[in-house]
DNA sequence: GGAAACGTTAGC
DNA sequence: GCTAACGTTTCC
């Protein structure tokens, strides 16, 4: 059957074509003519370009002002050269414009006014990803062939002719052409973390097909299976691997090949041992059959490396088992909330889509697995297999010890939520990570257990460790969608197999699933698609802590997001600054930012981003951040836009300052002085230019510190005296002073600092030199 | 190969 | 006619 667009297409194709070729600065050398014809019209049609959805979270956002291409837009202040849409707005579900007609009766989409699902499938428009031709598919009288519906996109097919006829249009031109907006703000992000992955040789196997019902309600699964086997190396710039306290603790790691999907049921039910969770298991089971689950469980549990300090697991079985070991866990899918939300075919990324039988289904067949990816992810899990085995043992396991939980006063969520979550930001697991009255920096990375600074290795070798770095662009710039939480709410009961719904509600599933470890939780979500969602709570993940996460991938970033942590520790990992950047402008209720042990480079994405509600910042230890670095940080925004007037401090809100370890002087503290007015925690330690005169321009009449500061640690500061304790006692909210480890702060002037204040405020000596209000 | 530019389409 | 932005080409 001849098909093709309607002559309105094929008359502008001619058209624009020459005027393409006319306009046309140069044509480009090396291709046969000037006018080089789009990969995809070699078929039969001329592509109908996608639109908006409308209906979907990115859709229905604003844009956010601070992307790349919104600073691009001219309400913005840009030259509107790029024009393309912002980043947060990509629409995850592109349709058919309203003009779209099928070429067969010239009418458009009837699926709304039908009933069935047979009937809205065979009167829906379909657009062949091969030949480009939309039809509606009962227009097509080819009876014995099968269209292969795309669930990527919606209203997308092989048609039945090009299916029949074994034509392929997996080319990866042709691929990334039909993906939409959603695929094509990922690789065209500049310095992108979402890049497009490079494509490997396909394969033709679409054995695996299954039915598909046509609605379009329905949110297609995929697996991203190329973010399978990825792992960045650990190099230094010299390529060498990154040394590591806690190589020797690393077990030996074994990457998954695509067996690792066979195995995942398996792995699940060796999760699933206790006897009620086992039974539970079972009987939901068949919601993982009926609620086509598999991918976005599998999917979600696999992105993000959420590392819990309760649940270490010690043994190379458990190791391997623990489907959330970076290593073994790699991502095999993309994720999102949004495949339960969003109303039309989803997102993708590269990966297949890994879908159960959905009922009868006319005509169209539903692939299992775009075929390309399986290869794909074959031929990336070996070459980084390869890479990763080089520096595998430089990789450092999780190992850290279990340590107190971070007082938040501003997090509501209950404490016990946040078992998974350690504190790092016990200054003491640092402390000897820098020389006093020097800017050495060896062993600024990975203490096993908290140390007191008797315990400083002063002897420690001179040579600075090599910072962290990003993963190898290869590495870390892979195609990746992502997606907004979703708006509609998740199911209030678990259904289960025989039609009923489980007797305990969802409130009561969340004060069990808040018992678990983040990986636990990870596990859950594997369960089932309503699992899923419910583990994937953000009350269950008020803390995020990938402290020492030797890689932050992009599905981690994109695990982060989905689930909008108040507390995020991304301390000692090799976080980009463009990855932060990306990260903090998507988290607009982040309260704590952990950036310890990072580098300016990173952390001074927080120059040019907007994290309004921050309360806590840690950047202690952080290298290269000194003076001029903190003017930069604490300064008002210089790309000030219409519309935002703001000149304050973007930091302007933050209660807790942690500044271990940084070089910085009495400038830095004017400024945060001056532009921190609801400070009252305030870490100096180890800063070595840190004296008596700092103490007194915190404590100056005049400045809000001096009425704000409640809690001040100042150990291991050498230049402070006991004359500091003179300025304290100007300091009305004043309840912890810490100059532990100051040699030259004496019991003696500790005890007279509390006889002077007993008058009105009563001190103690909770340790030598730690003081503390008694009341 | 990635980023930028821009012609042109789609929606209003 | 205007704006938004998709998809392709060109630049670097």
């Amino acid at each position: 059957m001849a098909l093709s667009l309607s002559g309105d297409d094929e008359e502008y194709e001619s058209e624009s074509e020459q005027r393409a070729a006319v306009n046309r600065p140069k044509p480009k050398m090396g291709t046969t003519s000037g006018v080089k014809l789009p990969s995809n019209r070699s078929s039969s049609g001329a592509r109908r370009r996608r639109t908006r959805c409308r209906k979907c979270e990115a859709c229905l956002r604003t844009e956010c002002g601070e992307c790349h291409f919104c600073k691009d837009m001219k309400k913005f202040g840009g030259p509107g050269r790029m024009k393309q849409s912002c980043i947060m707005r990509q629409c995850i579900a592109p349709v058919l414009p309203h003009t779209a007609v099928c070429v067969v009766c010239k009418e458009a989409g009837k699926e709304d006014t039908l009933e069935s699902d047979e009937d809205k499938f065979n009167f829906m428009l379909m657009e062949c990803s091969i030949c480009n031709e939309i039809v509606h598919p009962n227009c097509l009288k080819v009876s014995d062939a099968s269209g292969v519906v795309n669930d990527e996109l919606p209203n997308c097919w092989e048609c039945p002719k090009c299916n029949h006829a074994g034509k392929s249009g997996k080319s990866p031109l042709v691929l990334k052409q039909k993906r939409g907006p959603g695929f094509k703000y990922a690789s065209n992000l500049p310095g992108s973390l979402l890049r497009e992955q490079k494509p490997v040789k396909e394969e033709g196997d679409i054995s695996a097909v299954t039915k598909r019902r046509p609605d379009r309600e329905e949110t297609p699964r995929f697996r991203a299976e190329e973010a399978l086997h990825r792992q960045p190396p650990l190099l230094s710039p010299s390529g060498q691997p990154r040394p590591r306290p806690e190589d020797k603790l690393r077990k030996k790691r074994k990457l998954f090949d695509d067996e690792d999907e066979e195995d995942l049921s398996m792995r699940k039910k060796e999760k699933m041992d206790d006897s009620y969770f086992s039974k539970l298991a079972s009987q939901i089971k068949t919601e993982r059959e009926d609620e086509d689950v598999y991918g976005e469980d599998d999917e979600d549990e696999k992105e993000l490396h959420f590392r819990s300090s309760v649940d270490r697991r010690d043994t190379e079985e458990d190791f391997k088992n623990d489907p959330l070991n970076p290593s073994i866990r790699t991502p095999v899918g993309d994720s999102d909330q949004s495949y339960c939300s969003s109303p039309q075919a989803g997102p993708s990324s590269e990966g297949g889509s890994e879908t159960q039988e959905r009922g009868p289904r006319p005509k169209a067949r539903r692939k299992r697995h775009l075929p390309n990816n399986r290869e794909l992810s074959r031929e990336l899990s070996k070459a980084l297999n390869q890479e990763i085995q080089k520096t595998e043992d430089c990789l450092a396991i999780e190992n850290r010890q279990p340590l107190k939980a971070e007082p938040e006063t501003e997090n509501e969520e209950p404490r016990r939520l946040f078992r998974n979550g350690n504190e790092l930001g016990d200054q003491r697991t640092h402390l000897k990570a820098k020389e006093m009255n020097g800017t050495n920096w060896e062993l600024r990375h990975f203490y096993q257990s908290p140390i007191t600074p008797l315990g400083f290795n002063r002897s420690a070798p001179t040579t600075r460790p090599v910072p962290p770095r990003s993963p190898p662009k290869c590495v870390q710039m892979e195609r990746h969608v992502i997606r907004p939480p979703p708006i509609s709410p998740p199911p209030d009961r678990l259904p289960l197999k025989d039609g009923k719904a489980h007797v305990l509600q969802r409130e009561v599933w969340m004060k069990i699933f808040s018992y678990l470890s983040h990986p636990e939780l990870c596990v859950c979500m594997r369960v089932c698609k309503t699992w899923n969602r419910w583990c994937c709570d953000k009350r269950l993940w008020t803390k995020i802590d990938l402290n020492r996460c030797t890689s932050i991938t992009p599905l981690m970033l994109s695990g982060i997001i989905r689930r909008q942590p108040v507390c995020l520790d991304l301390s000692w990992t090799n976080i980009s600054k463009k990855q932060l950047s990306w990260l903090i402008n998507r988290l607009p209720g982040l309260r704590v930012l952990k950036l310890s042990g990072c580098s300016w480079a990173a952390v001074s994405a927080l120059c040019t981003s907007s994290c309004p509600l921050l309360r806590t910042l840690d950047v202690q230890w952080v290298e290269g951040l000194k003076d001029a670095q903190m003017r930069d940080l604490l300064s008002p925004p210089t790309d000030n836009r219409p519309g935002q007037l703001d000149n304050r401090c973007k930091l302007r809100n933050v209660e807790d300052l942690r500044l271990a370890g940084l070089d910085i002087t009495d400038t830095s503290l004017r400024l945060i002085s001056r532009q921190m007015p609801l400070l009252s925690r305030l870490d100096l330690s180890y800063c070595n230019h840190i004296n008596d005169q700092s103490v007194n321009l915190l404590t100056a009449k005049g400045t809000t510190t001096r009425d704000s500061l409640t809690d001040i640690n100042l150990s291991v500061c050498n230049r402070v005296t006991d004359y500091s304790l003179n300025f304290f006692k100007r300091c009305g909210s004043i309840c912890q002073i810490d100059l532990r480890y100051c040699k030259q702060v004496t019991k003696t002037g500790c005890e007279r600092f509390i006889a002077e204040m007993s008058v009105s405020v009563p001190f103690k000596l909770k340790e030598d030199k730690l003081l503390q209000k008694t009341s």
